[in-house]
RNA sequence: GGGCGAAUAGCUCAGCUGGUUCAGAGCGCCUGCCUUACACGCAGGAAGUCGGGGGUUCGAAUCCCUCUUCGCCCACCA
């Protein structure tokens, strides 16, 4: 906004508002609503003229983290779409060209969730209505409620080129999404493997590393004792989870352990499954811990399973997709919960005099990222991507400043995420999604695996009939193509030309990795450059305990509320005042009305103000600057007003400031201090007399004070758009 | 276990490169005011050993060390 001046040239006459009223209550919900309407009918918000096409014009892109698709606007939404639509918005009135690209993702396991528990309350499940009923229910779903979270971001006041709005599972961005698992595939860089992974017992379906969330919990550490098979004694074996004991199919010690030496080779009995397992060697092992011998159940843990790759030990599998224990198990525990199990596994060994001891022992458990049930790792079947060679041009746009975050620390975390990268595993046991791109051949002797661009009927190989892998992919692997996909990607389209690569991502740390990381490997991979050169992470909006505001807390604030109460404007004022760089923004659920005073009394002071300036703007209004034998010149000026202009200016600089540098809030408090506590309490106080003609001055209080409030106004349009 | 932040008025937080906008803002609180824009307001006011301790410096909320307490990210010690 560095075009903003006091003595620049008015863009319109002041005089045009001569004789305005204003109605003496301020009623945002008349305003916002039609003012929004005329903003779109007007195209204000759709990107006209793409870059290179107007070289004249810079451009600025944000893309929009695409909510759920079924997802109900809550604060965290309005505090991230607060924040993109002040950015869009400072840009647009410095003259870029600005695309704010919105879209909703299909959101795999929370959609499917959301639909399953509609056909539960009919009695069904998503088996009784089958795979192709149940995905169009979902589509019926989504087409029918799929606009809601948009319209809801519109009542905000988001500034998005609605013309251009995606969901992730639309035709072309559907192709992205195949295109960019051949092209991986044809790399290389896309397997299928038999690991152990992250399964949700509930979901039923496995999850990537990140989808796992680790929570500190307070477990407990058994001992037991398992008996030589050959002479007496046993060896002591330390684990948290005991009834994967059955599951075990060999103890493993450090090979250098001298307590262990003789035993290596040795085998024990199990208990309770009377299975004789050997004792292994193998450096994984960390002698320190527990006993130092430690029982292995290869189908069940990852370190197991690596163990018993390198023995070449017998995998059983011991659980069910839900988590009960299996026909692999003695009769007594089939059936049975993994919880209920331990118990009972615990008590059992305990009766037979095998528990050595128990102690208290805090270890990290993952979790469900969608329904919070305790993740099983389990051995199966999955595709993955190979992520190393995506993370090395990933972690080298940040290193080279290409990429930068803020606040900075963030970075850190970024590149010790990129160094530290595992495989992704991007299979689901879902119904819901992008379903894999691979077609298997039955026939016999072939057996082809073939990955396609378009659907298959007949094996290229052989001709033989086919059948398509039955999983679908992670919601994850369309979002990470969003930033191209969304622009036509694959097909070389003017908008990919044009917005490609954006400016500056708004977003939650929480999915810096989901999300952020992956983006930026994909932009690398597939467009050769990061897809946004600067990454905002804002905080999380809490309550006064500062607890995550959650549905299921009950401890939410729904921003429409607010809208409704107070107007978009206070809501947005609030939100962006009350929250730093990085930092969490508080909020009281119980009292609306204390959380957003000051917004609400803001927006209430600067419609006051209006209406004051308004009513006295009745006269003809001199211009402050410009030609022509009716300019106020400097020498008509008083010393209040040669103040409030240069107050106006310091402000305008230091607001401009303050948005280029991602400093909301600082902006938000100057724009804040210059109208309430110099323009309102001072300047105002002061000119009645002269407006009031019972003093001279009082056409050039009025040329200044147009001038000074106009610009007020300007300065405040990205946070509060509608005042 | 590794990495990183934060601690400033009752609450939420500014304080960016050590020094006259350095002890600030909003909310809350106290005292007056329905002064013809606004009581969602106006004029005033009280309120902080800047987490504790040590250091560097002419000078520290700000830099260093240390302790305490909260928080975040990462992690295959079962």
């Amino acid at each position: 906004m560095s075009n903003l001046s006091v003595r620049g040239a008015p863009k319109s006459p002041p005089a045009s508002r001569t004789g305005t009223e204003l109605p003496p209550q301020y009623r945002p919900q008349e305003i916002e609503a039609p003012l929004y309407r005329r903003w779109l009918e007007a195209g204000l918000f759709t990107a006209r003229r793409p870059r290179g096409v107007a070289a004249d014009k810079p451009g600025y892109v944000v893309m929009m983290p695409p909510p759920n698709v079924t997802a109900v606007l809550h604060m965290g939404h309005g505090l991230n779409n607060a924040v993109q639509d002040a950015l869009i918005r400072f840009e647009r009135m410095r003259g870029k060209e600005t695309l704010w690209l919105p879209g909703t993702d299909h959101a795999g396991i929370a959609t499917q969730n959301v639909v399953e528990r509609l056909i539960a309350k009919e009695g069904k499940t998503r088996f009784d209505l089958g795979r192709a009923a149940f995905v169009e229910r979902v589509w019926a779903h989504v087409r029918e409620t799929g606009s809601v979270i948009l319209d809801q971001l519109k009542a905000i006041g988001s500034s998005c080129d609605w013309s251009r709005t995606y969901f992730t599972m639309d035709e072309g961005l559907s192709r992205a999404v195949r295109e960019c698992f051949v092209q991986l595939h044809e790399k290389g860089l896309i397997y299928r493997g038999h690991y152990i992974i992250n399964w949700c017992p509930r979901c039923l379906t496995a999850l990537s590393n990140e989808e796992a969330e680790k929570e500190e919990t307070d477990g407990r550490l058994w001992y037991f004792r398992y008996p030589l098979v050959e002479g007496s004694g046993a060896v002591t074996v330390a684990t948290t989870r005991p009834e994967t004991m059955l599951g075990d199919t060999a103890v493993a010690v450090h090979p250098d352990d001298d307590r262990y030496k003789g035993l290596v080779g040795r085998k024990v009995r199990l208990p309770l499954t009377e299975r004789e397992v050997p004792i292994v060697a193998d450096d994984a092992i960390d002698p320190a811990f527990g006993t130092g011998a430690v029982k292995v159940t290869p189908a069940h843990d990852p370190l197991d399973f690596e163990i018993a790759q390198r023995h070449q030990l017998q995998v059983i599998d011991i659980f069910t997709p839900e988590a009960k224990l299996a026909e692999t198990v003695p009769l007594r525990f089939q059936g049975m919960d993994r919880f209920e199990a331990r118990k009972r596994v615990a008590a059992e060994i305990e009766s037979l005099g095998l528990l050595e001891k128990t102690e208290n022992h805090r270890h990290a458990v993952g979790h469900c990222y969608r329904c919070d049930t305790v993740v099983e790792p389990r051995l199966s079947d999955q595709w993955f991507v190979k992520m190393a060679p995506l993370a090395r041009p990933a972690l080298a746009a940040y290193r080279t400043g290409r990429l930068r975050f803020i606040p900075e620390r963030r970075g850190e975390e970024y590149a010790n995420w990129m160094e530290n990268i595992r495989d992704w595993c991007i299979s689901r046991q879902l119904w819901w999604g992008h379903r894999i791109p691979v077609w298997y051949c039955d026939a016999p002797g072939c057996g082809k695996q073939t990955v396609s661009r378009t659907d298959l009927t007949r094996c290229p190989g052989c001709g033989g009939t086919v059948r398509q892998d039955e999983d679908v992919l992670d919601t994850w692997f369309s979002s990470w193509l969003v930033p191209f996909s969304s622009l036509g990607w694959p097909d070389r389209t003017a908008d990919l030309a044009a917005f490609y690569p954006g400016d500056t991502l708004v977003t939650a740390p929480e999915i810096l990795f989901f999300w952020v990381a992956r983006m930026v490997m994909a932009g690398q991979q597939f467009m050769g450059d990061v897809p946004f050169t600067t990454v905002y992470l804002h905080g999380t909006v809490r309550d006064t305990q500062h607890r995550k505001m959650s549905k299921s807390l009950g401890n939410g604030i729904d921003p429409l509320d607010v809208v409704e109460r107070y107007g978009a404007d206070a809501l947005r004022y609030t939100i962006i005042a009350g929250m730093g760089v990085g930092t969490d923004l508080i909020l009281d659920p119980d009292d609306l009305e204390t959380s957003f005073a000051p917004g609400r009394n803001f927006a209430n002071k600067l419609w006051n103000a209006a209406r004051f300036i308004l009513s006295n703007l009745d006269g003809p209004t001199r211009p402050l600057a410009g030609r022509g034998p009716n300019v106020v010149r400097r020498q008509e000026l008083g010393l209040a007003d040669r103040w409030i202009i240069a107050r106006c200016d310091a402000t305008v600089a230091e607001v401009t400031e303050a948005y280029a540098k991602f400093r909301l809030s600082d902006a938000a408090s100057a724009i804040y201090h210059f109208v309430w506590s110099d323009l309102a309490d001072w300047y105002l106080e002061q000119i009645k007399p002269r407006l009031y003609g019972d003093q001279a001055g009082g056409d050039v209080a009025r040329a200044v004070v147009a001038r000074v409030f106009e610009v007020a106004l300007q300065l405040l349009h990205p946070i509060m758009p509608f005042i």
